[in-house]
DNA sequence: TATTTTTTTATTGTATACAATCTAATAGTA
DNA sequence: TACTATTAGATTGTATACAATAAAAAAATA
């Protein structure tokens, strides 16, 4: 894999996972220095993250991690409410014995995941489940969308959710395999509305302060 | 504006008025010295392009325009036929008389344009009129990635299209307009569907082969 | 002392230089 | 002649140097 390809994943990883809050500065020489690239490598990283929305970019003053405002996390999760479930017709014509496999492989990582209480997989599984199941539609425009929305809805969460929002209830996606593997769509699709509707509704309004961060520590451990 | 958004949107307006066609090279030694800026500055560009799909970068080959498989141009529609449609909701909502005027006025344009037989600004206002519905949703968020898949679509238009596909009947605009000033959403919704089903069922799976640029020219009379 | 101005420092923006890679042209061999 | 190997040229990938800008610190003035 190119390298700046897998650093872009790092810090996206980073980001996503709330190792890097919204609003942490992005100084070009240490990241530079931390992943022992130069910082014409780390600007490209930092200009993609910034086209996806992970990140801000202000002219001579740099990068930062991006704070979406309450409006934009709404519109987000008001996107996935309007865009998910109608890729559910989709997911079920094309149902078979392998998405079924995939899913529930997923599933189960989750519960696993919630029983150790393991807060990073928490997050980085429930937005694979979602994206998985949006790339079962067999569009993979659609499917790139979503992911980017599940990912961003990371960020939205890391300013404006609590705690128990944060894995969006992983038990209940075992659920919608089973309506989806007896081809029920109908249900399937207000299921699916409907658990968005609630990671919309668990958002609270408080806002956190950034602090300062090592870079090389951060990227060490992860 | 800074320099490189507005080489940006020339280049990206060029792509998709076809007036630089799927697949032709994009030097960038050439683009450099066209707008009177060093490499660096092409690249960001050009990698901005990528990523949007409108380029594609091959490692140590270049940049060339984007040709849409067969497979991509067929979901790039089938994500607007799912997508533009469950947007109008939103759009009759938000209804009052400044979104009349507006959509109005684009149609009003179109029109203009296609008595004209300028097909220049047929392709560009057919974008316009879609992304601009789409905001009239509300939903920023939404509205961005309709503006991405109408720009997509000029391109798949490039490269799969026939001559009465290109600006997708803009007279028919004015009839979703009427529906949606008289608040009706199911109807206007259903138009959508079968709009954006045309256009896709325009499309005609024949290729043509890129020819040689002169970039300074060309951007010169655009 | 408080406030403004100046100077210094740090950081980003841009261009260029060099290295790596691919393309093609040429030369060599069967 | 046809095919392969080698070399030369062109193009992209990456790092670095310098310029421009912003932030912070120090000095000057009221």
């Amino acid at each position: 894999m190119r390298k700046d390809e897998l650093i872009y994943q790092q810090m996206l990883k980073a980001i996503v996972e709330h190792h890097l809050l919204p609003g942490v500065r992005l100084p070009e020489d240490q990241l530079a220095e931390t992943f022992q690239i130069s910082r014409t490598g780390i600007r490209k990283v930092l200009h993609r993250l910034a086209l996806e929305r992970f990140v801000t970019i202000t002219p001579n003053k740099g990068a930062h991690v991006a704070k979406p405002t309450a409006e934009e996390a709404q519109q987000v999760l008001d996107s996935r409410i309007l865009v998910e479930p109608v890729l559910i017709d989709d997911v079920v014509t094309h149902w078979d014995e392998s998405s079924k496999t995939r899913l529930y492989g997923i599933v189960q990582q989750e519960e696993l995941a919630e029983q150790n209480n393991n807060l990073k997989d928490m997050i980085q599984l429930s937005a694979l489940f979602h994206t998985e199941l949006a790339s079962l539609s067999g569009n993979q425009v659609m499917a790139e969308f979503v992911s980017q929305l599940t990912l961003r809805s990371s960020l939205v969460i890391a300013v404006f959710g609590s705690k128990q929002s944060v894995g969006c209830d992983c038990g209940h996606h075992h659920d919608l395999v089973d309506m989806l593997d007896k081809r029920e769509a109908g249900p399937a699709k207000i299921w699916m509305k409907r658990h968005l509707e609630a990671i919309k509704a668990s958002l609270q309004f408080t806002i956190d302060k950034p602090k300062s961060i090592n870079f090389k520590d951060l990227f060490s451990t992860i």
